[in-house]
DNA sequence: ATTGCATGTGCAACTTAATTGCACTTATGG
DNA sequence: CCATAAGTGCAATTAAGTTGCACATGCAAT
């Protein structure tokens, strides 16, 4: 397991302090395949542990402030959390299904961008690019709802 | 004045009745030149009109529902709105800036993208690609906020 | 013209996701 | 041990959007 898979690690090394609760939410992030609601999140943890609802939300946000995790929007009105990128995981789009709110990472190659003509001309600073696909997902579609 | 360009055929196009309500929606929406929030949208009304808020939340759903506006995901919590891509207006990607909440429009040239990889191999249905960059406007990156 | 119906709108109440204020708890250095 | 800061819990609040139901308006069939 290497230093960016072990999560106290990614904890401390973004200058935080591993404590169980943080260990514990990014543990849900990072084990799963596909990015999450902090509600989904919350409802995993409290299965098995007496955090409350705040906490998660405030970790969340301080995990996206120290660029441990990502915040994902949705078509939805909920936030999703997955890792961030790092050298171990490279940026990638998401697709979002409209039906479900089920959201799945693309891999990185199954859509190119090319934002140099945007860096070389916009005035702003630029912290993140996001792409997102919109849709319905496999599942969603073979049972037929349109 | 060409039939795109004219709200009245805009929506009588996309089979709406032609209300003074839906009209006037669309006008903020359509003569802005970057997406607005409901909110704004409502705040911009109410001075003029005696609309209520629901409606202007009801007309935006409509809209959306017949493609004549598009609903844009932000960094933030609030749905924003613009005209949707037609002949005349061709799709392009945001910049939202967390500090102020603006929202601008960049020139479709700005990003490139290339879905084709996707489409080949993705096995539910694709309805929309949203490309957005999030960091901070011009103007909000002089005031010095960091 | 009157009725019936569908569409459009207004208003109050509600829901969801997230945030805030403040108190309590735990960890750490002196 | 104490002082302080960091972390957490709980109740209340907010922001954005949604729902239910009543009223209004337009139009077609009688
Ligand atoms: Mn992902
Ligand atoms: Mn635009
Ligand atoms: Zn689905
Ligand atoms: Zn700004």
């Amino acid at each position: 397991m290497c230093d960016q898979c072990n999560y106290e690690n990614l904890l401390s090394n973004a200058d935080l302090v591993a404590t169980t609760n943080r260990i514990q939410v990014l543990e849900i992030v990072g084990n799963n395949t596909f990015p999450l609601s902090a509600g989904d999140i919350y409802a995993i943890l409290e299965r098995t542990s007496s955090i409350n609802r705040v906490t998660v939300y405030r970790i969340l946000d301080l995990l996206v402030e120290h660029g441990v995790v990502d915040r994902i929007s949705t078509g939805g009105r909920a936030f999703y959390y997955g890792i961030a990128p790092n050298e171990h995981h490279k940026p990638h789009p998401h697709f979002y299904c409209r039906i479900c709110g089920q959201m799945d990472c693309l891999s990185p190659e199954s859509v190119t961008v090319d934002i140099a003509p945007l860096l070389k001309t916009y005035p702003g600073r630029i912290e993140k690019v996001e792409i997102r696909i919109d849709g319905i997902c496999k599942n969603c579609a073979k049972v037929g709802k349109k």
